[in-house]
DNA sequence: TAGATTGTTAATCGATTAACAATC
DNA sequence: TAGATTGTTAATCGATTAACAATC
């Protein structure tokens, strides 16, 4: 068991390389090299091969890699050859969408259940899961082995949320709210934040002023 | 005009920062420091002074920032002094999520067009914009000078309606569509992947295993 | 074998952290 | 003045790129 530091920079490209791959895939292609995947996802070919000799050795010197074979393995790395049990917990317009999202089930992420506290929701289902108030959050989330909590509820909701889903046992918060949380160092979390999204755009768009 | 470069990363924390600031400047407090911003957003009291000392300064040795005046610098850096022009293109749950996103407004950015090619939602209000076909995008987002637009269509519309952006002037595109887009050198572009930040999560939840 | 392409090492580049002089 | 905290430089750490031997 090495305990090699890997790049999220990495991470973040198996994921973009594996979709391009499932492309490829489709339209028959068996072989694939470095230099193609680089071009199809606009990296370099020395980065692409870097990002897998972290985790082993998936070509073939002379010929390049599987498009399966090496699309499966990328799968694997990525935790992706099981399913995961999700919770979503806020069902607003935002939540309402990522409840829809069809790339999450796509990639083996499965929405299990559903909160929320609005008691006009509550009862009604969502893709065949039922809403649920807030409450019952860290009782249903402990007894469905939740492993992934995605938080979608107000700024001022996010914290006893997240300290809920904690609570609950889950092993990893995607956080929509657009404010820091606090989680115990075990606890694996990312922030999305749409507006910065949009406000690296416009600080670049005016960087000539730097 | 010094060109010098500025990490990414340090954009993606002033963002932050801004919006700690705006939090802190609720509770009336005047004066912060480095450390104190640094500890309520998770950072190194270092980093924080690093990425300010990239565009000026703007504290006070022995004293440190005052709040609403660090805020304001922010705000200016990021280049959200002035409101945003945007159209989004593509209204599933999704583009009906990101329109009623309060969090845009709020930060200046401005949701001035809508394009589907639904013909049951098109000539429908969101937020009282009218959505329209998408053969009008070129034509509208010119007349608009709009400078942002927002993709949230299904991946096999995505690069055709990027080339209809870009065709029409707009500098900057976010992206919510899971493909890799051709864009020409000046246009800002920006990927936010909602399966890729669930993926990250799955890797590192199982990164004991390497 | 000759050509192609990987896997890996070394060199470069860039970002973060630590330390401290400047100064309020 | 003494204590606090910035702004900045130097040291460290980490990631990317370039180069090439290995090998199909």
């Amino acid at each position: 068991m090495k305990t090699l530091k890997i790049p999220e920079a990495t991470i973040i490209r198996l994921s973009v390389y594996s979709r391009y791959l499932t492309e490829v895939d489709r339209k028959g292609i068996i072989t694939i090299s470095s230099g193609d995947i680089a071009e199809g996802v606009g990296v370099s070919p020395a980065q692409v091969r870097k990002d897998l000799a972290y985790f082993g050795e998936f070509g073939t010197r002379g010929v390049g890699y599987n498009v399966k074979d090496l699309r499966r393995h990328i799968l694997k790395i990525l935790g992706l050859s099981v399913d995961w049990n999700v919770t979503l917990v806020g069902l607003g317009n935002l939540g309402h969408a990522l409840c829809s999202y069809k790339g999450f089930r796509e990639r083996g992420f499965i929405i299990t259940s559903i909160f929320d506290n609005d008691s006009s929701k509550i009862g009604t289902t969502m893709n065949g899961v039922e809403v649920m108030p807030v409450e019952q959050l860290v009782e249903v989330v402990k007894q469905n082995r939740t492993q992934i909590g995605i938080i979608s509820v107000p700024v001022s909701a996010a914290q006893d949320i997240t300290d809920k889903l904690v609570q609950a046992g889950v092993q990893a918060i995607l956080n929509f709210a657009p404010v820091v949380l606090n989680v115990p160092p075990e606890i694996e979390l990312r922030n999305v934040d749409l507006a910065v999204n949009l406000e690296v755009l416009t600080f670049n768009v005016g960087a000539q002023r730097f």
